[in-house]
DNA sequence: TCATGTTTGTTAGTAAAGCTTACGAACAAA
DNA sequence: TTTGTTCGTAAGCTTTACTAACAAACATGA
């Protein structure tokens, strides 16, 4: 305890409430002759704003701004900001009071003027757990720098472990990493499939025997670090929106299962019962198809489920002259599927971007050109001529790295 | 112009740009020990919050609690806010010296203390001009009050009118309506069909023959009052909204065309090109289908659209004995149609309410229980059990009442 | 070489916003 | 009549970010 202690990331001496209760995320700027508008229109007001709530703001955004621009003078940061010089000066000193951000010397560049003196969030000063649950054999775990960087690796077997064998199984694996870290942590970012709430509890994870685990309360429980879960598509979309930058982002997880992570407008999205992007089950296209473990027929994961494709590529006779073609015949009625179930989601939000993540062996050709293919025929060209759908470039760690961003943005507002 | 001087809303001199620039829509409380959600996880700061930002949301919380609750007395908006009573007294006598909040006197019951004054928004003090030009052959206008009663209407047929001819006619329609208002006017709400972008610029509306036309310069240019315009589904989830309370809906909205207006997390969802909720020309199912004007065959339009509907239904032989049922077999089929173009969208938000607006003897029979039903059969039953589908309870005025809600939101924070 | 201009970061003082504390007014209940 | 409660307001405090001013440290050009 006392060696976690140390490790411990600023301001996380338990698992509190937020301080500010159910203080408010939003502030409205209503009253103005001509509309404002930002992103969306002006919000309903659902709860009051102190000054203290304005330079928790403020001080997120300086760390913002430092974190993505690299290394600059507080004045650099002033004019970035709109802030003045004062009070970035101010800002900054508590956050190098804080340890979150150092001074780098002077500028090396010759200019007119006093010599700036560049500071920089110390990325080296904390560092942040990253879990991925959802492969189907294994959980993973990484060490991950505030760049995103992975420091280090840690995996355990999950050899059909279910229930509550799985949740000592994830702790062992924190634990592990925990022991291997190198600076105090920041926080432990959990990606789970199935259905999590806000709280971090797991309402239903079929794969894992989990209902209603809390495992946020568990973890932060044990570690007495900060603890963010979600499911892990809607992680995965954390990594690539901070890659991306665009606003409107929608992520197609393949794996074990099919799902789907949204962010619209910048944020994430939940969904009324928290099963945002549970895209697995939904049926494709009125001519049926095979029938799904869930009982019905032609639901996207019956086309779609990497066990379920390399099952049929897997029938093929490779010997057989036309097996080539076979299996590219079996991967674009694959991504024909998943255009079909695409396309009205792309219509209804306008989608700007669609990202693929999964095996690039078998998403990243046939199934890629399908998709797209289908998409274009299947929507409107006026409105969707932008619309582009890609790989991940984040491969295997999108969820570790998801993880590591949600900590990120919910510890310091910072992605 | 006098005259409409003394009809001008607060604040309304001339339509100025914003006052505080690209000030922010939000504020992201970090670095709490445990995980905060008051909607969506944190956020990436995107601007300074200055006090004056603060004191600008907490006027319209304070207008916002008057506006749902109803008249009550300060200590009770002190109480339900979280401020304290000093300074919901200052906030409001901000608010009555603007001419927004008025006393009413004191309370009659008895109670011990001091017995309290009651204050409410001024619900007689504004009117709003709404204004619906998604019709075919006319465009509606109604004069609305505060509370989203309408005080009086007004149309203009429409003729066939285009480009240039039709938004003079959209202007004699507000210019003949506010020549009737009795009272000063907030502000002036259009939807109007077709892509409008966040300024309010008609992108593209075909059916008007209408593209990049600047209807809110246009209109506050003419008029010198507050203007907003938005495509007419996504003001028509407005009125939506404000009636169901709920922060997760879609709204398809069923006429001439299709379209759909869309609510997530309580934002309404404009889309990267502007274009959200454009549905009506995605494709349905892998059958085919009638030709479609856009070119392609099986869009839902051509399943749903009134003018599609009705002659499909005028064709079938009122004297014969099966004209009950192959009018509800025609219904039902069009309803499936929309079920399966919702289903993904439903399922990849998990939506808890979706609502039908147009015209009721269509929608609110066998079609709705063909969508419905259609929705249960494609959607996983454990993560939508709650979803409701029902008809709007706004009929005809939707979109003249989302035009008044959205200059409530606009101008005064509120709806 | 030296005066001039520029840029940086800090100090001092000010304005705005909401808080705490305190108080008089007005009432119900004992 | 006394006591306790509630309301609305006043006075003063704290926090926050702002403006104004300045010293330090550099480049540039006469």
């Amino acid at each position: 305890m006392t060696e976690q202690d140390a490790k411990r990331g600023p301001d996380s001496a338990e698992p509190a409430p937020a301080p500010y209760g159910a203080a408010i995320d939003l502030l409205t700027v209503p009253f103005a002759g001509a509309p404002i508008f930002t992103r969306a229109r002006a919000l309903r007001p659902t709860g009051k704003v102190l000054p203290e709530h304005a330079r928790s703001h403020n001080r997120a955004l300086v760390l913002q701004t430092l974190y993505t621009a690299g290394a600059q003078s507080r004045a650099d940061v002033a004019r970035e900001t709109g802030l003045t010089r004062v009070t970035i000066s101010d800002l900054v000193a508590d956050l190098i009071a804080e340890g979150l951000v150092i001074e780098l010397g002077q500028r090396e560049d010759a200019r007119p003027g006093k010599p700036a003196i560049l500071i920089d969030v110390d990325r080296a000063a904390f560092q942040i757990i990253g879990v991925d649950l959802s492969e189907h054999q294994r959980f993973l775990g990484a060490v991950i720098d505030l760049d995103g960087g992975i420091v280090s690796r840690a995996e355990v077997d999950r050899a059909g472990a279910t229930g509550e064998r799985a949740v000592d199984l994830v702790i062992e694996l924190v634990r592990g990493m925990l022991a291997s870290t190198t600076t105090p942590v920041l926080g432990i970012g959990v990606g789970s499939p199935g259905v999590v709430d806000p709280l971090g509890v797991v309402r239903s994870a079929p794969n894992l025997g989990w209902t209603d685990v809390a495992l946020q309360a568990r973890l932060a429980n044990e570690f007495s670090l900060p603890v963010h879960v979600a499911n892990d598509a809607n992680v995965a979309v954390l990594a690539e929106h901070g890659a991306s930058q665009l606003d409107d982002l929608l992520l197609v997880k393949i794996g074990h299962g099919v799902g789907a992570g949204l962010i619209i407008g910048g944020r994430p999205v939940i969904g009324g019962g928290f099963a945002a992007g549970e895209i697995g089950h939904v049926v494709v296209g009125t001519d049926g198809g095979p029938r799904c473990a869930c009982g019905k027929h032609g639901c996207l994961e019956v086309w779609l489920a990497v066990p379920r494709l390399t099952a049929r590529l897997d029938a093929i006779d490779p010997e057989s002259p036309d097996a080539a073609s076979a299996r590219d015949d079996i991967l674009h009625e694959a991504g024909r599927r998943l255009g079909i179930v695409l396309a009205p989601v792309v219509g209804a939000l306008n989608l700007a971007e669609v990202v693929l993540s999964g095996p690039a062996e078998l998403l990243d050709g046939a199934l890629h050109e399908a998709t797209v293919e289908t998409l274009r025929n299947r929507t409107m060209a006026e409105h969707n001529r932008d619309l582009r759908l890609r790989m991940t470039a984040q491969a295997q760690d999108i969820v570790l790295r998801g993880a590591a961003v949600m900590v990120l943005s919910g510890q310091l507002g910072v992605a």
